[in-house]
DNA sequence: CTAGTTCCGGACCGCTCGTTCCATAACAAG
DNA sequence: CTTGTTATGGAACGAGCGGTCCGGAACTAG
């Protein structure tokens, strides 16, 4: 639902779900139950969209490094493409939570999931000697979890995409260790 | 005004705010003009409190990595204090913006000030042989600013302590190149 | 004490909110 | 075509919103 990513649910009217749907306010109501399902609801699928590109993107092989940060540069590029809205996620995890528990279980939920594909990503990355040796991958998924979180606050201060990107080079130069590794300079 | 930390700017009524503030409307209104200019005033106090503490803190010589960490860790624990509402900041960011022109002034020079807080003090730290080599103090700062900004939303989902202190010690191994400099093992 | 001034706060206003309801449109079955 | 059923969406509702207003308390000066 684009009209609750981009405004948030509290400043989000019935009336303006009513435009935005084309449907009357009764269908509305005898589909969803009430505005507060109906948010439950557009922000699962957006999680669970968010998800299956993680999984799908992850069951190749290659370098798994390289590929966690094309997925990276892919989700933040898909946010992106609705007009500086952020993240569906991250607004509404800070907007509802703590008080909203269905909000809550929804993002705990896709949260360790994304946490946990980091994580065998990165452990793939070891094995392929692409990860700094002071880091766990569990550590390492951790990081990069709260790191991606935190530029969805960043860029809706800064949209600017090459200060996004700039971002990830650093974490992933650090990630990696060895500098080389990822831009094999000539 | 910790009823908008709390609950965000459209879930706050001014009832609550009445009650909260011991005022009557009318001498809300006659100190504040709005419910919005009243929003801006305090988030505009709770952002000169954050940097504030920033730049004091940053006034001493001494070890400057070990320091920023300390800093990271007192402001995490001041915003912890207020019953798991995360950071006003952050979340003020992830409702209002970039609908919000007076809020997206106030966030960029906040930001601002503190990504050049933190870079001054990772200068420092490099000149003390505590950076790691292969990131310039701009982009130690960009990545740990990003960092704190997404520990304020995964803080939200998983309130652990312990997690968000891993995470930060994860975060300065990395910046600090070498594990043993900032955690000398016997 | 009185008169003048300031400031407070509860009653009140118009409006919009989320929600419900029902006349009617649309369609399937006989 | 008629009838029974479902689904639609605009009208209407009570509640609660942000904002205004004014009677009176509190304080100062003479």
């Amino acid at each position: 639902m684009l009209l609750f990513w981009r405004k948030g649910y509290e400043a989000t009217a019935m009336s303006d779900l009513v435009e935005g749907l084309g449907l009357g306010r009764g269908s509305i109501y005898a589909a969803f139950g009430d505005k507060h399902q109906l948010f439950v609801r557009a922000l699962a699928r957006y999680l669970d969209r968010q998800n299956t590109l993680l999984r799908t993107a992850f069951a190749d092989e290659g370098p798994a490094l390289a590929q966690l940060r094309d997925v990276l540069d892919r989700l933040l590029a898909a946010d992106a493409a609705c007009g500086n809205a952020g993240c569906f996620s991250v607004n509404s995890i800070a907007e509802l939570l703590p008080h909203d528990e269905d909000v809550a279980r929804l993002a705990r939920q896709s949260l360790a999931a994304a946490e946990e594909a980091f994580t065998r990503q990165l452990a793939r990355a070891a094995d392929e000697g692409d990860l700094s040796p002071s880091l766990t991958p569990e550590a390492g998924a951790r990081l990069l979890l709260t790191l991606v979180q935190g530029l969805q606050i960043v860029r809706k201060v800064d949209p600017d995409p090459a200060h996004t990107a700039a971002t990830l080079d650093s974490a992933f130069t650090l990630l990696a260790g060895q500098p080389a590794s990822l831009t094999p300079t000539a």
